[in-house]
RNA sequence: UCCCCGGUAGCUCAAUGGUAGAGCAUUCGGCUGUUAACCGAAGGGUUGCUAGUUCGAAUCUAGCCCGGGGAG
């Protein structure tokens, strides 16, 4: 039935509450997005995602594209039929790849030659090929190709990557009206410019000027202080529509969250919490705590006194860092759910505090509780 | 009793006369649109013992101790 997006509530400071209708449901904004790059979060079946109130899984186009295949996935069903997620997707396109994968492609007007990395052999990336294939996988929010730069990138590569990620938007648009299903999928367009605050508004008014249904916030996080990042997002955000969502791409740390709410986003995705929940590294209300410590070895307690989900009300410390060490596979599911969860959890109470209009005091609450380090 | 093989980091093993290493384990740290159940750092040694040869011995020699195998 096509997509709509309200803004329930805004704050003084520009943090909004909004909806975000899609064909397989509606995303509750602010919103955090799990990775699920592969078609699957680590660790987590799709039951439990349910159940932790996920309401969009992040998916990977290049990744897709080079296994299974975006033809067998459209076979079985899109990616929704494939995977058994009836909610919503949102497939990135590749374009953080071409930052990730630096060793293994290079980047032209026309598009990325990759070396895939399973096995060796290569494959081009355009933006009309990466608007295909998200077609075929039929995510509800596909991403327009992008050129991700890292964040010591100089102006004028931050500028060459920008003008070309601002045509490839243009090209990914045409093709995308073209061939695709405006009911059906939301093509997002990409902002960058690196941290150069006069590209990333030429960057925002030019993708705004071509109107897109969506505009996400790409090439931060990479590297740089987190301020620069909160001082870019806010930039982009000025300049664009408050009618449409904004999406800032791969953050970020539980307590910067809110900063970037507060910055007008109303979609994250990030591989934090279930990257580091297999490394052992957990979220809790007194900072990081790491499971394998040896303090923990006889500690009966929870991941987080103050956490109510699954793993903290029935396993100790000692038994998850027992778990950690002997490589069983239940520790990186334990901690990724409980990892999951604590994001989910902040995100609700991010949507709460906008909502009764208690935003300002929740902000300097939330960095009073989450700043301290665990003793 | 004799013969052979072996004894090096907690474990499994490198290093054939020239500054004793690796993997795993241990301890600690990192991870931001996933090439990541990953990556990095640190601690850890009288090289079984004793004597000898040599400028220099884990390495060569002798004796002893310990383990494994064989012969009788």
């Amino acid at each position: 039935m096509g997509f709509a997006f309200e803004v329930l509530e805004t704050d003084p400071s520009g943090a909004r509450l909004g909806r975000l209708t899609t064909p397989h449901g509606v995303i509750d904004t602010p919103a955090f997005m799990p990775v699920g790059t592969a078609a699957a979060v680590k660790g987590l079946p799709q039951a439990t995602l349910e159940e932790l109130g996920v309401q969009i899984l992040l998916a990977n186009t290049y990744h897709l594209f080079l296994r299974p295949g975006h033809e067998l996935v459209r076979e079985m069903g899109g990616l929704h039929g494939f995977m058994s997620w009836p909610h919503p997707i949102l497939t990135d396109s590749g374009g953080y790849q071409v930052f990730s994968l630096a060793d293994l492609r290079k980047v032209s007007d026309e598009g990325v030659t990759f070396r895939s990395h399973i096995d060796g052999s290569e494959h081009f990336l355009s933006p009309e090929k990466a608007i295909e294939i998200q077609i075929a996988l039929g995510a509800d929010i596909i991403m327009v190709l992008d050129e991700c730069i890292e964040s010591s990138a100089d102006y004028s590569r931050a500028s060459d990557a920008a003008a070309r990620t601002l045509e490839w938007a243009r090209r990914s648009r045409a093709h995308f009206a073209r061939h695709g299903d405006a009911a059906r999928q939301m093509l997002f367009a990409i902002v960058q410019g690196g941290t150069h605050a006069d590209l990333r508004h030429a960057s925002a008014e030019q993708l705004v000027e071509i109107d897109f249904p969506g505009y996400a916030v790409g090439g931060l996080a990479v590297g740089e202080p987190h301020a620069l990042t909160c001082e870019m997002t806010a930039e982009v955000t000025a300049r664009l529509p408050a009618s449409k969502p904004r999406y800032l791409m791969g953050v970020g740390r539980p307590e910067q969250l809110a900063d970037y709410v507060t910055r007008g986003v109303d979609m994250m995705d990030c591989v934090l919490p279930t990257r580091s929940a297999r490394h052992g590294y957990l979220f809790t209300h007194q900072g990081r705590l790491l499971i394998k410590n040896a303090q923990y070895a006889r500690d009966s307690r929870p991941i987080d006194e103050q956490c109510h989900c699954p793993v903290c009300r029935r396993y100790s410390r000692a038994y998850l860092r027992h778990l950690f060490l002997s490589n069983e596979l239940l520790a990186a599911i334990l901690n990724t759910h409980h990892n999951l969860y604590f994001y989910l959890d902040i995100m609700r109470q991010i949507r709460e505090a906008i909502r009764f209009r208690k935003w300002a005091s929740f902000c300097s609450d939330l960095q009073a509780r989450l700043a301290n380090e665990h003793s």
